[in-house]
RNA sequence: GCCGCCUUAGCUCAGUUGGUUAGAGCGCUGGAUUGUGGAUCCAGAGGUCCCUGGUUCGAGCCCUGGAGGCGGUACCA
């Protein structure tokens, strides 16, 4: 090793877009996790968990002749000249997997996963470059039913969660309706709609929900500046053109309801109206298939509370086909997160590899947003329990202290014991800051009696909001009790006891 | 990618027209209390003022270039 080596000293820093997580934090997102892949394998999903890389041709990723196919993904050269990438999702491995194992397979498949994923953009608030998603699909079921189904378990799962009825929504859209309501756009003048930049138009509505009516507009139209003052291409229309575009996908204008309250029903009935469709078209199919989605939903105890007809759900571009989905939260709780799940029909994905056409639907809960989320909206969430300390206050306790932990542990309590090399007033610190609900003394005094110290940490706590003067704090005692050893357990059980009673 | 803002102690930030020794709150360490956390009081430690080059008698402050962070916007299979 050269001077310059040694002397090198990297700067610890987190890279951007990724989470360093602890403790309760963590706890708590495994705990979503856990309770979501409950929901999944109760309705008949099965485990699968895939590898981390693909190759990059099977998610998508054509290579040019780039260095590296570094658009939106991580992706490295293996020994054999072959691109992989970490995955971006867990819908595209699963075509994958299903495109390699396809005879094997009960048909339809119905798998659940969950994992994290990586995406290679900018991050920000509730968006990272690592995050855990938990999804579940349906391969090889065309029936509209499936698409319901999938709908009614991210109900189920988000209720499993805690969340209540009017906390969250499933917002519903299909991209043949989408199709339908641009074609509309042919009755304004002479352009026609395969002239517009369709692309252009899908990613306009699809920021409804975040820029308004009035920004979509603009988009709509000759183009938008931002309040950083950078312009943005608008794709065109006409203003009779938006208009009518935007009556018909937000369900106001003149023949339109425009209420928030409006049931299902009354959407999808709006939508024939106003559509119009020839009886063989996609746009009539997509309205059959969503009156028999209504129905199953109905069957299953879903209300219009949990979902809603929300035709300007429009999401990724390229893979869904029909069907689409997106959960978000109601109120204070969901500002500014985005969406906290999503999903919707990809009839095309399996076929990428074998040519077959083999119709899937899914959904994907985004467990690290709905958390971020979460736990924004509780900023006093209380804090979990930390284990019992136990604190030898001599070297020569040590042995004991390790033996008391043992006793604790067997109960089936947490309990851990202090290994630095401090005094007792450091060694409380810790308990402390280790939250702990009570600390185990052990030092001279205790073994000289065979005895050992408890002392409630949380009954001091409360007490010390009380107490502003340092004498009066002295002559308040220490809440802590000195008991024999061999009833280390019960008086332990005790105090924990009167901590959750009061 | 594009646009804007920002970078001073562990954290959040103040710092006058460019002037000697760069500050505060919180946190941290120690003491008041030789074996007792959280309140209170006292003391202390802690700085490459992001980096680089320049202007100047003199730069945390002004100028060039770079890096990093934040926000908006675009992209998001």
């Amino acid at each position: 090793m050269s001077a310059s080596d040694k002397d090198f000293r990297p700067k610890a820093r987190r890279p951007r877009g990724f989470q360093d997580r602890r403790g309760a934090g963590l706890a708590r997102e495994r705990a979503l996790v856990a309770k979501i892949s409950k929901v999944y394998e109760d309705w008949g999903f099965e485990a699968l968990e895939t590898g981390a890389f693909e190759y990059a041709d099977a998610l998508g990723k054509f290579l040019p002749d780039q260095d590296r196919p570094n658009e939106g993904v991580f992706a490295l050269e293996d020994d054999d000249d072959q691109w992989m990438a970490l995955r971006y999702d867990l819908t595209a491995p699963l075509a994958r997997f299903v495109a390699e194992n396809y005879d094997g397979l009960p048909k339809p498949y119905r798998r659940w996963a969950a994992g994290p994923v990586w995406r290679n953009e900018k991050p920000g608030p509730g968006r990272f470059r690592e995050f855990w998603q938990c999804d579940a699909d349906t391969v090889g079921s065309a029936s509209p039913a499936a698409d319901a189904e999938m709908i009614a378990m991210a109900c189920a799962a988000y209720e499993a969660l805690g969340l209540k009825r009017g906390e969250y929504r499933i917002n519903f859209g299909d991209r043949r309706i989408l199709d339908g309501a641009l074609d509309l756009i042919a009755k304004f003048g002479a352009q026609a709609p395969a002239k517009f930049n369709r692309t252009t138009i899908l990613r306009a509505i699809d920021k409804l929900d975040r820029l308004g009516r009035e920004g979509v507009r603009a988009l709509l139209g000759k183009g938008r500046k931002d309040e950083s003052g950078d312009f943005t291409p608008g794709a065109g229309l006409s203003v009779e053109a938006a208009d009518s575009l935007l009556d018909v996908l937000t369900n106001s204008g003149s023949s339109g309801a425009g209420s928030a309250s409006q049931s299902n029903a009354q959407r999808i009935d709006f939508l024939k109206l106003n559509l119009s469709p020839d009886a063989d078209s996609s746009v009539a199919s997509a309205l059959a298939d969503l009156e028999s989605m209504s129905d199953v939903l109905r069957s299953m105890g879903v209300s219009d509370q949990q979902w809603r007809l929300d035709t300007t759900i429009v999401r990724g571009l390229d893979y869904y086909t029909g069907p689409v989905f997106e959960a978000q939260l109601i109120g204070a709780n969901g500002a500014g997160f985005g969406s906290i799940g999503g999903g919707g029909r990809y009839d095309d994905l399996v076929a990428r590899f074998t040519g077959q056409k083999i119709p899937a639907t899914g959904f994907s809960i985004g467990v690290s947003r709905l958390a971020a989320a979460l736990e924004a909206g509780e900023a006093n969430a209380q804090f979990t329990d930390g284990p019992i300390v136990v604190l030898p206050f001599d070297k020569d306790s040590m042995t004991d202290c390790f033996a008391f932990a043992a006793r604790l542990r067997a109960k089936g309590l947490k309990a851990e014991v202090y290994l630095g090399g401090a005094g007792p007033k450091a060694q409380l610190k810790y308990a402390d800051k280790r939250n702990a609900p009570l600390a185990v003394i052990l030092g001279g005094d205790e073994r000289a009696q065979g005895q050992v110290t408890l002392k409630d940490l949380k009954l001091g706590a409360a007490r010390a909001k009380s107490v502003a003067d340092n004498k009066e704090w002295r002559e308040g005692g220490a809440a802590q009790i000195t008991v024999p050893q061999d009833e280390l357990e019960s008086a332990v059980s005790r105090i924990l006891a009167s901590q959750r009673g009061a």
